[in-house]
DNA sequence: ATACCCACTTAGTAACGAAGGC
DNA sequence: GCCTTCGTTACTAAGTGGGTAT
């Protein structure tokens, strides 16, 4: 596959070709570069697992070479300069070529000691592509070459077992497999509260009544009368049973998964392994949907080969469909990302599989999308002007969308598209509002011209907040709720479409959501200096920086549901903070005693004992601080999320500048994942990184 | 102008599993 | 060694926004 992924290449003599595997390579090639970029895939196992008889990986003299490809030739950077760089024409394989030509002639007899290429985490750090440095794609051009093994599937329904019965109307009846598969799907969800809703229900049991038998749908008329406590029961002490299962059949499990993963959880993209973020099919069952969902409990079924387009290299190994079966289509579109599709039957949406976001394709849209953040913020002074203005037009339009903008920038809304009613949840964003959603206060609690926000936004999460405004704003938002029903919308000039249009008349690439991203980033930046205290520790720094997070999850009203068990847990931290306090007051007073008696005796071993109690209390201080840090931490943290903003809003380039200012260990912000994913901004930020 | 389709990002929660306490 | 706790990962719903057809 890394052969075929190389433009160019084409014509190369097969007498110049080696065999790597099951893979062609042309000699020349293969010697000079392809160390360099096969040391970039996340695990070569064909490589190390199979050398070939040619007994080039045991030569001496190609071992020998470093594993890295250089990064600092000249020839190499001079591609990579700044933002939308793109040379078409040109590609990556070449400068892979040129670039370790470059370093061979440099470093042709300087031979690297034996010990120093065995060193394995060095190696695994060395192997990380840092696709960040290349030149990018012209635009539209997603990839030129993609090879993947299609997606896995929903494992098949297996019936129960005879002694689990279903009764009706207290009669045990026997289902046939599909109707049975469909009730398991709401046995397994008795204990929801949803199974309650009439909605729920209603749903349900019309998809259900379609799977049926006509003997059984004419049996089945009322959901009432099913029973289905005995397969809920079966399936409760199924997953009992798991819990309980053996080291080793929890071992198999995990290896199964493990190989599923290795085989189908990675693709070669241009040269390069990339994870796939979800290569697993969405197995059948019954749509939730958050909040009130009109289509709550309806069937979500089973996705067959025949459902799914794959996309893909034409000059790669199509992935083939499982045996009997075929693939809807299979097209090479390689101005999209994505590696299989397939529609989804509840809202007739597309859904696809995608790379993870520590793939380059992600990697390089995120660092674009802070790029855009920070062109905004550069003209954002400019356009809050042009607002502020745009709220005296004579133009009832230009005045909505003027004020809108102020929301979406004041208050980081959301924008706020339309949304087909009775097929999702009733939420809005900005452009959506109704005036229903706002209060107007002339005045209230000591201050003027508030508006009091309470709406549902994305994902149901309610939104609530009662803001002063300016008095021209607060003038505006009265006339546009003049002579309007409560359901009327408040915006109804505007819509997103019209908003984002004029954002892109004031800078290239502006949309609505590209202030969410601007606020946050310069939110947390702003926050940091505030906060951050230079001559706290470690632990009190990073309070600060969550703290500092935790104002830009409040600004983007990331809400999480209270931990079940919050309360429980905050009484555990303060009954360790209470025996800690304890122990610090022994130690004090031992050191207390430990002082007069050094006072007394003045010898070397009271002096001693002295000082290693001085430690002591010294020690016990700390942890009672990292404790009562990480108490108020958490209570501060009770109904907010972090992690979305962590992981869409903050330019990582500032949280990565903030610890090497001070000296955190990036591992203190940043986990395994959320280093992966921003390892572009690790490794380019430096201290004195501005958003 | 509007509806609709498509691709891609953003979102909260459930399930899982490793670490730490008893 | 078992149980609890808590961070991580998997999952998939629900947004945004661009493009195109009507």
């Amino acid at each position: 596959w890394c052969l075929r992924a190389l433009p160019g290449l084409e014509d190369v003599a097969d007498g110049n070709l080696l065999k790597l595997s099951c893979c062609w390579f042309p000699r020349d090639f293969f010697f000079e570069a392809a160390a360099s970029f096969l040391c970039c895939f996340c695990s070569p196992p064909r490589i190390k697992d199979e050398p070939d008889d040619d007994g080039f990986y045991a030569s001496p003299k190609e071992d020998s070479k470093p594993l890295k490809r250089p990064r600092e030739d000249d020839d190499v950077k001079a591609c990579f300069q700044g933002e939308g760089n793109t040379v078409p024409g040109s590609n990556r394989f070449f400068l892979i070529l040129q670039d370790s030509k470059a370093k061979k002639a440099k470093s042709k007899d300087k031979k690297v000691p034996e010990a120093d290429k065995r060193k394995k985490p060095k190696k695994e750090e060395e192997q990380k592509w840092k696709w960040w440095e290349e030149e990018r794609y012209p635009e539209g051009i997603k990839w030129k070459f993609l090879e993947h093994k299609g997606p896995v599937f929903a494992p098949p329904y297996e019936p129960l077992p005879e002694n689990v019965k279903f009764y009706y109307d207290g009669k045990v009846m026997k289902l046939s497999t599909k109707a049975e598969e469909v009730a398991t799907f709401f046995a397994k969800m008795l204990d929801h509260e949803y199974t309650t809703k009439e909605i729920f229900r209603k749903n349900f049991f019309k998809d259900w009544r379609k799977e049926m038998t006509p003997e059984e749908k004419s049996t089945i008329t009322n959901l009432s009368k099913c029973d289905f406590t005995h397969m809920s029961q079966y399936f409760k002490a199924q997953t009992e049973a798991r819990k309980q299962m053996s080291k080793e059949e929890k071992q198999k499990i995990k290896d199964e998964n493990e190989r599923l993963l290795k085989e189908y959880g990675y693709c070669v993209m241009d040269n390069h392994k990339e994870r796939i973020a979800n290569f697993k099919i969405e197995p059948p069952g019954l749509f939730r949907g958050r909040g009130n969902h009109p289509k709550m409990g309806m069937l979500k079924r089973r996705i067959m080969p025949e459902d799914i387009i794959i996309n893909c290299s034409k000059d790669s190994k199509i992935p083939p469909p499982p045996p009997g079966h075929k693939w809807k289509e299979v097209r090479h579109d390689n101005k999209v990302t994505w590696l299989v599709s397939w529609t989804e039957n509840i809202q007739g949406s597309i859904k696809y599989i995608m790379l993870n976001p520590s793939s380059r394709i992600k990697g390089e849209k995120d660092w674009q999308k802070y790029e855009t953040a920070r062109r905004l913020k550069k003209c954002v002074d400019k356009i809050r002007n042009q607002y502020r203005e745009d709220w005296k037009s004579k133009e009832m339009k230009v005045r909505q969308r003027a004020v809108a903008l102020y929301f979406i920038d004041k208050l980081a809304l959301r924008a706020g598209n339309e949304k087909e009613e009775g097929e999702t949840a009733d939420t809005v964003g900005c452009c959506s509002l109704r005036v229903e959603h706002i209060k107007l206060h002339p005045e209230l609690d000591g201050q003027e011209y508030v508006v009091e926000f309470d709406f549902l936004g994305k994902d149901s999460i309610r939104y609530y907040n009662k803001v002063p405004v300016e008095k021209r704003v607060f003038k505006n938002l009265q006339l546009f709720m003049e002579n309007k029903q409560p359901e009327d919308d408040l915006f109804d000039r505007l819509n997103t479409s019209i908003l984002n249009k004029h954002l892109q008349d004031l800078m290239e690439g502006l949309t609505a959501k590209v202030f969410r991203t601007y606020n946050a980033s310069i939110t947390l930046q702003q926050q940091l200096k505030e906060l951050t205290n230079p001559d706290d520790n470690i632990p009190a720094k990073i309070l600060s920086y969550n703290r500092a997070n935790r104002a830009v999850a409040i600004l983007c009203n990331h809400q999480r549901a209270p931990p079940k068990t919050f309360e429980k847990s905050m009484m555990n931290l303060q009954s360790k903070i209470d025996a800690k306090k304890e122990q610090l007051a022994d130690a004090r007073r031992e050191l207390k005693s430990a002082k007069a008696d050094a006072k007394v005796r003045r010898d070397e071993k009271s002096k001693k004992s002295v000082e290693s109690k001085k430690k002591a209390v010294q020690r016990i201080e700390e942890q009672l601080m990292k404790l009562e840090v990480q108490a108020t931490d958490r209570e501060e943290n009770k109904q907010i999320a972090l992690s979305t903003s962590k992981l869409n809003y903050l330019d990582p380039r500032i949280s990565v500048a903030w610890c090497k200012k001070w000296g955190i260990p990036i591992e203190k912000i940043y986990n395994k994942t959320q280093r992966e994913k921003f390892a572009w901004a690790i490794d380019m930020a430096e201290e004195d990184f501005e958003f």
